[in-house]
DNA sequence: TAAGGAGTGCAATGCCATTGCAAAGTTTAG
DNA sequence: CTAAACTTTGCAATGGCATTGCACTCCTTA
């Protein structure tokens, strides 16, 4: 296992520190998108501004990708290796509104609307709220 | 124009109070989604609570709904007259990143992917990011 | 082995949403 | 008409989370 995480840093050219490692296996275990914290609870013993450099060196390599799911937190969740958040990536994420679970649904394509004459898009974010199969 | 207005509100059972009038009246004049702080800056005299509670006592009587275009600020944006906000009247918005102008398309209808089993979905929220016609 | 750069931790700041409370305004019952 | 009850408003305070400044530690490299 932690040979994964340190080729996913690997593949990214980010050198694997003692927290950077931290913070992507709790992304990875958790199989869910995070807010700060989220991760801070779980990394018991991290600084939450290290934890939020972390992050933001993670996104730059496009290592994880935010989510904004109207909670008032960013959530982040991990990319898949190939995974350059180009619009075309970008895929559905889902907000269960009573265990506050956001998921990443990657098998979930979605359709990139018609959008107005002049518009360009480059950035696709579609969230669905409702409720999960572990609350119903 | 002031008729109009008033209609809404009627409309809706809200009472027409000057503030409400002012707060209404700007949203449909911008024809745009608006954060706090923009209405805030429009209504040069209104104090920003009393803006912030209309706004609430406006999402609870679907005369606004909001729109969370990852800026960090809510925006919020006027319903159509007989919009109850339910997941089919969901519609997308578009943030453009050069104007940070964010717009209501409500002729582009958003598709619900098929989401997992047992999944039930209630609200959606779809954004793309983009540079509008006026910054291209 | 000294110097430069990268990573980390703590404290401080900033920004926006939200709430408490009392004053002002409006409605309603008597 | 008038007092009580309810609604709306304004100001000040609070709270939560993101972000930054700065100094210290650790690692790399010449
Ligand atoms: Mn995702
Ligand atoms: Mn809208
Ligand atoms: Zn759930
Ligand atoms: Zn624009």
């Amino acid at each position: 296992m932690k040979d994964v995480i340190e080729n996913k840093l690997k593949l990214r050219s980010v050198k694997p520190t003692a927290m950077r490692l931290l913070v992507l296996q709790a992304l990875l275990n958790e199989k869910k998108a995070l807010s700060l914290n989220e991760l801070e609870t779980i990394l018991e013993h991290a600084d939450r501004t290290t934890i939020f450099r972390t992050l933001k060196t993670f996104q730059e390599k496009f290592l994880v990708h935010r989510v904004y799911d109207g909670s008032g937190m960013v959530k982040y969740a991990v990319c898949d290796d190939d995974c350059n958040c180009s619009l075309q990536e970008n895929h559905l994420h889902f907000l269960c509104t009573k265990c506050s679970t956001t998921y990443c649904l990657k098998d979930a394509p979605i359709a990139i609307p018609t959008i107005p004459k002049g518009f360009k898009a480059k950035y696709a974010n579609y969230l669905i709220e409702g409720s999960c199969s572990s609350c119903n």
